[in-house]
This record gives structure tokens, sequence and C-alpha cells, in this order.
RNA sequence: GCCGUUGUAGCUUAGCUGGUAGAGCACUCGGCUGUUAACCGAGCGGUCAUCGGUUCAAAUCCGAUCAACGGCGCCA
């Protein structure tokens, strides 16, 4: 047996393979059928002629609807007018199921596609988007791995809220009501405190009642938290860990860039260096770029896709000011008022796709600030505990893994790059 | 939560200022020896989201309800 992607191949010319697989597309006229097969790896026509077939056997074969599986065993030619310039012409088959009509035809609108995404991953589309998600998913361990981080593997569900919001899902949990996490940041911290570097792959939850072209309910988070560095240092990690991913997703996922239409000129620019800038930085561009943005402004989805489409690689925007970000990020001693954090806006209008900084790790200063939040202490105490025992420096992160997917395949909603989107409005399939 | 848009056949849709529903795809049947989500001929398929109002007459105008979509805020 051989998969499709091993016989579009010179070599095999003339000679009788075997391929299993579903139907992509099926054409006939009265002695000559023209079934395009795909499997995981590709796609490749098929032809039937009458006069290869005894009794029934063609008419099977010609009658064959789209989505059907089968088994082809045949002689493999070179044929320019095949879509991938190769065919097999069919000697034998095997039918495991002849379907009813499939139900995805052409011209299908969003939604439509969206009710029957457990069949729409079968497109060619989606095939590339989940190859292309996997390739982004596996570098971004492998970086860390690489760098001799250790993956760990924090509860999703919790007691508290990371950041005292109120948008956290409720599940029942015997007797009391625990929540799906939103983040796993305070957990990671607690962790380095026995591996140092540490990073976990795992979904978030926000209960936010959000409807844009970049939240989902579910989202994919990934998370990083290191001893003994500060905001500068971890910038230089996660910069090296962006270009990393995109590296190996230019490596592996060519031809499915290509499929997608991805400009990879335009991505092959984030290879080099960052932009970095400060907050009050970044305004003073934005007001030169004429947006009607003021000091102290959190940055929304408007300006932050009006200052990206002046740049043409990510920008880490640092030094927020302090009303802007949770209690738990460490204020710079060298600028009061100001804040040891960075977000990093990705190019090509997309923004932010990751969060992160130094965080607080005096007890007193952690604890001014879980006041002036206005939270209650005991729900943290096993946060402050770890500024209690041996506190050190610290940094972390928190990346979208499906924003930067979002980015890297240039798709124009974050639903169109995971599989099974959960969003306000959808639960299903 | 706020703002906006839309709802016509299984799917994609046309239908202007009211006159009683049109197409493409899919499907069924027939034809075709080189197709590229083929082509040609015929057929099947619609309580125009729901409820109510205006009118001689409503897919079309008005109101309510429901549903979906898009944008903002929140963030990753």
């Amino acid at each position: 047996m051989e998969t499709i992607i091993q016989i579009l191949n010179d070599n095999y010319i003339g000679k009788e393979v075997k391929i299993h697989g579903w139907v992509y597309r099926v054409r006939s006229s009265s002695k000559l059928c023209f079934i395009v097969m795909r499997d995981h790896s590709g796609v490749i026509q098929t032809v039937g002629r009458m006069e290869d077939f005894n009794g029934d056997d063609f008419k099977n074969l010609a009658n064959l609807t789209i989505e059907s599986s089968l088994e082809i065993s045949g002689t493999l030619n070179k044929d320019e007018r095949a879509i991938t310039g190769y065919e097999l012409r069919i000697k034998s088959f095997k039918i495991f199921q002849r379907n009813e009509n499939f139900p995805i035809t052409k011209d299908q609108g969003e939604e439509f596609l969206l009710d029957n995404r457990h069949l729409w991953i079968r497109s060619r589309e989606f095939n590339a988007i989940l190859k292309i998600r996997s390739t982004i998913f596996k570098a971004f361990s492998e970086f860390f791995f690489k760098k001799g981080y250790y993956e760990v593997h924090p509860p999703m569900m919790v007691s508290t809220a990371t950041e005292g919001g109120s948008t956290l899902f409720k599940v029942p949990f015997f007797g009391e009501t625990a929540f799906l996490t939103q983040s796993s940041q305070f957990y990671l911290e607690t962790f380095i405190f026995s591996l140092e570097k540490v990073f976990t792959v795992s979904p978030s939850f926000r209960a936010e009642k959000s409807r844009t072209w970049r939240h989902l309910t579910e989202y994919w988070h990934a998370e990083g938290e290191v001893a003994w560095i500060g905001n500068e240092e971890m910038m230089d990690i996660e910069e090296a860990m962006i270009k990393y991913i995109i590296k190996e997703v230019l490596e592996q996922n060519k031809e499915e860039l290509t499929l997608l239409n991805r400009d990879i000129s335009a991505l092959e620019k984030s290879l080099e260096p960052f932009h970095r800038m400060t907050y009050t930085e970044l305004i003073k561009k934005a007001q030169e770029f004429g947006l009607d943005l003021k000091f102290g402004d959190d940055l929304g989805a408007d300006e932050e896709r009006a200052i990206m489409v002046h740049f043409d690689k990510p920008i880490f925007v640092t030094h927020f000011p302090e009303e802007l970000k949770t209690f738990y990020h460490r204020p710079d001693p060298q600028n009061p008022g100001y804040i040891l954090c960075h977000d990093l806006l990705a190019p090509e209008g997309y923004g932010e796709i990751i969060g992160g900084g130094e965080r607080i790790w005096s007890l007193d200063e952690l604890r001014s600030r879980i006041q002036k939040a206005g939270l209650k202490e005991e729900d943290y105490y096993w946060y402050l505990d770890l500024r209690r025992y041996g506190s050190i420096p610290h940094s972390g992160f928190g990346l979208g893994l499906d924003r930067l997917c979002l980015w890297i395949m240039k798709q124009s909603n974050i639903k169109d790059i995971i599989a099974f989107p959960r969003t306000i409005r959808r639960l299903r399939p």
C-alpha cells in the first residue's frame, strides 16, 4: 500500500501501485471515468476504462459518490491533464463504502461549513491548516525542550481566578464550585521553584461574551515561566521561539502555505530582529500616524491594526502604565508608575499574540497590589507562599497559539484555524 | 453587554418603488472516449424564519418574536 504523495513521483511510472482513500471528485462518461482520490497526503487522478472491467464493475466505479471509501490498484502514468500531474489507470478496486451524497457541495456558506465542520476538515484547505497547526504546536514544545525546559501539567479545574475577573466558567465540583482555568501562570510560577524553566500547552477558557475575529471561548494557551530572568531576557527567548516556529513551518509546510495562498516572503520578514518600544513611544508613534490615542489609553483592536500596518515584523511593546496591567506584574524600580512587562503584536494587522513580563517577587509589594486591586489575600495564599519561601526574580509569558496560527496562516477568522471552535454561539459539532 | 446586518428549494442566491417565485449547484433519468467541483437535454424540488397588521392584493410595506452573522469592549 502506498500513500498518494509517495507515488506522485517519476520513480513509480509504469509500476503497479495500490492506494486507499476517499473519492475527492468523480466524473464519468459512458466508457471512461475519472476518480480523483485523496488520502491524508494528497490527491491523484485515477482513470477507469470500460474495456478494463467485467460485468458491473465499470458501472460501480462510475457511480461512486464523493467521499466514498475504496482501495485501488493500477499502473501509474505521467499525465499533464491530471490535477497533480500523474494518473493511475485502475486495474482493480475494492469499495469499502459507497456513501449517500456528501452534504458538502460547492458554493457553501461559512455557517453551513461550520455546522458541518466534522466533514469539512477533510477538505484540502483544512487538511493544510491542520498540518501547519500541527507543526506550530510541535515546534513550540520542541524549542523549549531543546533549551532544557520541562513540560508541566497544571490543573484545568481551579478554585480561583488568576486575574480576579468574573469571566470564568463554573463547574459543579462535589458540592463546591470549581472554575475552568483562564491561565496557568500562577501554577507555572509554583513549578519554577522545583524545575526553574517550565512550559505548558493547555486549553484556557474565557466566559467573556466576545464576538470577534480573534477570540475563542476555549483556546490553546502556551505558557512559559523562567526563574532568575527579567523582562528583557524573557523577550529574547520569546523572539527566538517565534522565529523557530516560523522557520519550522517554512521548512515543513511550504506546500500547505502555497495551497493557502500565504505570502511566504511576508512571513520571512519576521525572521529578522523584532521591533521593541515602550508603551509611551508607541503612543507617540501612533499620534504621528494620526491616530486618536492619548497616554493612558489601552490599545483597541482598531488601534492595533492601524499601528501594525506600519510594521512588517512583530513588535514588543514594553513598560505599560501600572493601571493598564493586573496586580502580579512587577513595577519598574527605575520608572515608577510603569510595569516591566511586554505585549507582542503580530504584523499584517494581527495584533496581540503574547502577554508577559516580570512578576512581583517581594511579598510586601504583592500583598499591597492585591489589596489595591480589591482582591482577597486568602484566595491567593499559595501564590503568596511562593514569596515567603525562597522567593526569586522571575518572568513568564502567555502565547495564544491559535492567534499565532491565525497570523502564520494569514486567515481572517480564528475559527478558521481550529477544527472545532468554541465560541459564545458554538458548542457543536 | 453595546451597535449593525441578514433570514426565499438540500446548498448558493435573483426578485427595484406591492400584482401571486426565477436561476446555478446537488439529486433523478438520458447522452458523451480525456474530464479538471466537465458539458448537453429533460425532470424533481419553495406555507418566501414565525406571528400579527396595512391593502382588492404582501417575499416585497409596518410591528413583534426567534435565529444567525458581522463589528466593538474584554483579552491570548
